[in-house]
DNA sequence: ATAGGGTTAG
């Protein structure tokens, strides 16, 4: 860009800077446009338009925000050509306020003497209109493309698509997808694939990539984190097997998309598939790239691992900060959470909601309650952040878990925003924790009465009932509840195993090595015996006798995936348990008392937190 | 001379 200045004849001095511009594709530095300008000034060559637009389209180019600069270039064109004036447009539309754009279509249109907009004019418009959500607007650009005779063009209705994608308008973008056939090419049916992926139609978008003549990275991308923003992880993945079996290459997009599958689902070796595949690709580790990876290892257990990646990337930013404090929250290392909140405000980086709920968490997960309480205080008073449920699920958890019952229950009768069932079940588990019959009797009938399928509220209240030995109250809760017909959460385990993902429920005999996990689950029975265990079967609160209660929590489901677990991993082998509930009281002393009979390491992500068994102790050194 | 689509955290 920057070429030796030496003193000649305007004409060719014109022509050299000229050349400047033509020979870069690629955006060049703010810097670099301001030198050639400073160049340009000298030189005297102010009032030539074609070269003020050039610097204009450079700026356009580079990626920066602010436009006084480009604004002021602008104006010192007299008759500004449309590509000046487009150029201009587009810097609008990459700042800060994209509505500028509108605002200069209009002054166009009113000085229309010097330019007709063209079909380059309407896509950066309708650009600006999908950064600013600016539906009223851009239906009014689609107009006017429209009088101009633009509509049809290619690039003007894939802008509009995506237009009108961005304004979560599927029927709109549908609608000019279905206007034209003859005038579609991939990028018109990537357009569309994304349309119905951001309106949450993911089987629609899997229609439009069936019908797709042609796919590439982008179609494989869009359709794979479809499924993985709606929560279809493993058909987000299944998905990505396919890409990979017709030979396409993954990218940056894809591998974030599919490693927040696997940290979703909390396959390991999946996780570290993609991690070998990024690394033999040689992709760049972006910050986004990084973070995801950081995040995949937490979720999968591997703290160690988040840590290592943590500390070595080169770049990072509140994403890859929030994803490390929200898994040493995960992991219990609360201490370490906050180590690096201090750390991340140290940096000039703003904490944002997300963050706290990591913090929060992390005080809660350890019982810390005078941090919690500092944290909650410091998010509003210093930052300003609105608590939203989850930070209050964070601290009535905190508070009604380290015996502050009554304080949890003031904080929800504060709460600007009503409070959710989820929260009223958060300070129910504290009643029942520290017997306060009275409170939980009141809160679990609210609940039941709010949500009166879900099984839960009637356990918790029943167990509540037993704690305080009214007998007949926890027969009549019980009774209540066959008589709601009420839905039993579904619970699960899920183990990995050379690339398979095996899922077990309670007392399940579906796997084709039952019969074996079963023997297994004999001989873990005797061996912990002979360690002194003996089964706590108040978690089960079925009408049922106390030998069944010890069958039923025998088969829990992750008593299956660990014996299962216990066959096909070699000695010494850590094992990896993941499953949607929370772990049973039962089970988790169980657990240890494996971790220390059989000499193995077992890391149970359970649904709140991660329990890392180990010689017979728990990371959450039985605070959960 | 200027143009388009996909990405992550509770």
């Amino acid at each position: 860009m920057v070429v030796a200045y030496k003193p000649q004849k305007a004409g060719t001095k014109s022509l050299l800077l000229f050349s400047l511009f033509s020979q870069h594709s690629k955006p060049v530095s703010v810097k670099q446009t301001k030198q050639a300008h400073a160049r340009i000034i000298v030189s005297g060559l102010t009032a030539n338009t074609q070269l003020m637009a050039h610097l204009l389209c450079s700026l356009a180019l580079s990626s920066s925000t602010p436009f006084h600069y480009s604004l002021s270039l602008y104006h010192s064109i007299t008759r500004p050509t449309v590509f000046a004036s487009n150029n201009m447009i587009r810097c609008f539309s990459k700042s800060h306020s994209p509505r500028h754009s509108l605002l200069l279509y209009s002054s166009m249109l009113r000085r229309s003497c010097y330019s007709q907009p063209n079909n380059h004019t309407f896509t950066f418009l309708l650009q600006a209109c999908s950064e600013a959500s600016a539906l009223c607007e851009g239906a009014q650009v689609h107009a006017q493309a429209l009088k101009h005779g633009s509509a049809d063009f290619v690039f003007v209705r894939n802008a509009l698509i995506h237009f009108y994608c961005s304004c979560s308008s599927t029927e709109c973008s549908k609608r000019v997808f279905d206007d034209n056939a003859r005038s579609r090419d991939i990028v018109t049916w990537n357009s569309m694939l994304a349309a119905f992926v951001r309106g949450g139609q993911i089987d629609n978008a899997r229609k439009v990539f069936d019908e797709m003549p042609q796919r590439d990275v982008i179609s494989w991308s869009t359709v794979i984190s479809g499924y993985v923003q709606n929560g279809r992880l493993e058909e987000g993945l299944e998905c990505f097997k396919e890409m990979r079996d017709k030979g396409m290459r993954l990218n940056e997009a894809t591998s974030v998309s599919v490693l927040s599958a696997s940290a979703q689902m909390g396959l390991l070796e999946h996780g570290r598939l993609v991690h070998s595949l990024v690394e033999s690709l040689k992709l760049p580790l972006t910050v986004s790239l990084g973070t995801a990876l950081i995040d995949m290892y937490a979720k999968c257990g591997c703290i160690e691992q988040s840590k290592h990646l943590f500390d070595n990337m080169p770049l990072r930013d509140i994403w890859t900060w929030n994803v490390m404090i929200c898994g040493l929250a995960s992991h219990g290392l609360a201490k370490e959470a906050l180590e690096h909140f201090e750390r991340l405000t140290n940096d000039g980086l703003c904490p944002a909601n997300v963050t706290f709920i990591g913090v929060l968490g992390a005080c809660s997960r350890a019982g810390l309650v005078s941090e919690g309480r500092h944290y909650f205080k410091l998010m509003t008073d210093k930052y300003g952040i609105q608590p939203e449920m989850e930070h209050y699920g964070c601290m009535v958890d905190l508070l009604g878990r380290a015996g502050f019952v009554d304080e949890a229950a003031e904080m929800i009768d504060k709460m600007t925003v009503p409070p959710d069932p989820v929260l009223w079940a958060t300070l129910l588990g504290a009643c029942k924790m520290h017997g306060s019959i009275e409170l939980g009797e009141k809160i679990g009938n609210k609940l039941i009465q709010l949500d009166p399928t879900h099984d839960g509220h009637y356990v918790q209240l029943a167990s509540i009932y037993a704690k305080a030995k009214k007998w007949e109250d926890v027969v009549r809760v019980r009774r209540l509840m066959v008589a709601k017909n009420t839905n039993k959460a579904a619970g699960w385990s899920l183990i990995e195993a050379q690339g398979k993902v095996h899922k077990f429920v309670a007392g399940d005999r579906e796997h084709e090595r039952s019969h074996e996990i079963y023997k297994m689950l004999e001989t873990i029975e005797t061996r912990i015996a002979e360690a002194g265990y003996s089964p706590n079967v108040s978690s089960v609160l079925h009408d049922i006798g106390e030998e069944e209660k010890e069958n039923a929590i025998k088969e829990h489901s992750e008593r299956l995936a660990m014996a299962f677990g216990l066959l096909v991993t070699g000695d010494g082998d850590c094992i990896r348990i993941v499953k949607n509930l929370r772990v049973c009281e039962d089970c988790h002393e169980v657990s240890k008392i494996i971790s220390k009979v059989f000499g193995r390491e077992i890391i149970v992500r359970d649904g709140s937190r991660f329990h890392h068994f180990k010689e017979g102790k728990c990371s959450c050194h039985d605070y959960w």
